[in-house]
DNA sequence: ACTTCATTTAGATGATTAGCTAAACGTCGA
DNA sequence: TCGACGTTTAGCTAATCATCTAAATGAAGT
């Protein structure tokens, strides 16, 4: 979960999402968008994949990335509907806010 | 929208706003529930704020800390959104992607 | 085999981040 | 005004991050 909105905490990296909505590219059309060297963008490609949102495919001499939808709906979603925001799944208008976990000193996930 | 997600890229933080879902709390009470000093807290508590997640006020000796559910929900929802997820306001099931906006070295918002 | 094109690795730098302790600040109540 | 309490600021450290240039890798094409 960190790891995701830690790419997301990226301008370019959420950048990159986006182009990647209309399909498959290649690292190299997702370079050309972006005003920074190819390494730099070769990072973050390496930040999307470690946080799984993107998956990459190798076709002969290009780098094709592929957007993982359900990873990012997943993180999205599954952290918006604790809040009972996301319109579907909401499980109270939070009136009286969902049964409180006890904790104190409590360990944080991940 | 970086700051706000740049804001949840942290576990610490994203607690204190699930801790803050069942209402206001000051700061003390919020930082009884980490195993951090309190400087770091307020750190925490500053980027929060920052990021206009939170909002802060003064009650006699103590400060309260309320969530801004809806400016969580703008984030969350207006990114997910432009990915056609979130269940109510996609706008295409996403077979033929939205107009791609014509771009070529584009400018980055944020 | 050599060249060329696409991408990644190596290695460096400056900025930012999360954490600490110690000190300062601000607001109450006595 | 003083002391106590809760919070923030100062100043530090170690780690991570975004960026660069230069070089290495890998896969075609000739």
């Amino acid at each position: 979960m960190t790891g995701v909105f830690k790419a997301l905490s990226d301008p370019t990296r959420r950048h990159v999402l986006e182009l990647l909505r209309r399909g498959p590219m290649t690292a190299g059309e997702l370079a050309d968008h972006f005003p920074v060297s190819k390494p730099t963008m070769s990072a973050h490609f390496a930040a999307l994949r470690e946080a799984d949102l993107i998956f990459a495919k190798k076709d002969g001499k290009q780098v094709v990335y592929s957007l993982k939808l359900s990873v990012l709906e997943d993180a999205l979603m599954g952290f918006a509907q604790a809040f009972g925001l996301g319109g579907k799944t909401q499980d109270a208008p939070a009136e009286t806010p969902p049964e409180p976990p006890s904790d104190a000193k409590e360990a944080l996930p991940e």
